[in-house]
DNA sequence: TCCAAAAATGCAACTCTGTTGCACGGTGTT
DNA sequence: AACACCGTGCAACAGAGTTGCATTTTTGGA
């Protein structure tokens, strides 16, 4: 019932839980690199987020970990939803529905540098949201004393797979 | 304790709220033109929450009109609000910050048309969020197949008032 | 290898915003 | 005056986000 996946040498990890698609030994090596790159420690819960958002091509929600990891707890997505964001693995998404979202960051992006952020689309009929990192928010002119320091583009319609 | 205001020929309010500061006749008569222009009907609560909403020049949250509002209800308050997105009076902003903000529509506003949406910008210091009604969205181009029906785009920093 | 410290996890409880159901009471219409 | 309608207030609830604390897991040094 439970899989065992053997990271590094002497670590083992123990994965309860049985609708969790466990990613060959190659791909968590994989995953492993980026959180130890990002100076995050790879535990089997943040190895199974962060896999799961790599097979999402968009943004997810903390109930849409829930849902996908029932063994899991939503505090603990939820802190690592919060460590992914501090240390810079993905970024929290403010579409409008009232729901943060969550997507990986681009391999260069550093989310300090806010000339590089992009804009994002959320789709009205199958509700999902996703990055748009070719399409950077033009400059925004304001008034005389405002001083901008983050912008956030929402585009809501019909994504490319509903038209 | 309690102001009556008299409206129209046979119409009396009475506004039991005494931390309320009550407009002029002359206010009353131009707000409750502006309910029935916008086919709401002018009860107290709403003339009250209209004349709230013109002096401040800021966006308001529910908690806010709550605050200020402590004899009325929430819900009623929330239900007038709605009332006037609906009437196209107000207009809800999505700041970012996870409440929701409402402000008074423009004069020649149709809140139908997407090409007249401004820039809103929320101040990092005060946590006032303001409408830029000069400022329009700039035209976001978007992959093919993308169809927009919305923008919102909110600049986030810091404001006139807090440079 | 073993143990203590540190970190991560799971559980419970809680806040806040938004929302709905329902009963009451005032309004205006006939 | 009778009646339907609408606005209001109270209560309760849902959902997202968040925190405290006990338990488990991992790390790193003896
Ligand atoms: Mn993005
Ligand atoms: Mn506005
Ligand atoms: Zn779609
Ligand atoms: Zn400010």
């Amino acid at each position: 019932m439970a899989a065992i996946i053997v990271l590094g040498n002497s670590k083992r990890i123990r994965l309860g839980s049985p609708n969790v698609f466990i990613g060959s030994f190659v791909l968590m090596k994989a995953l492993e690199k980026v959180l130890e790159r990002n100076k995050v420690r790879p535990t089997a819960m943040r190895l199974l987020v962060l896999q799961y958002l790599f097979t999402k091509n968009v943004a997810v929600s903390l109930t849409d970990l829930e849902n996908s990891f029932e063994k899991s707890d939503r505090t603990t997505l939820y802190r690592t939803l919060k460590t992914f964001v501090e240390s810079c693995l993905v970024h929290k998404i403010d579409d409008g529905t009232g729901v943060s979202k969550y997507a990986l960051c681009e391999e260069n992006c550093n989310c300090e540098i806010e000339t590089d952020l992009h804009v994002h689309f959320h789709c009205n009929l199958c509700k999902q949201t996703i990055c748009l990192p070719k399409h950077k928010i033009p400059a925004i002119y304001l008034p005389k004393a405002f001083l901008p320091q983050e912008v956030n583009l929402v585009v809501k319609g019909t994504c490319n797979k509903c038209s």
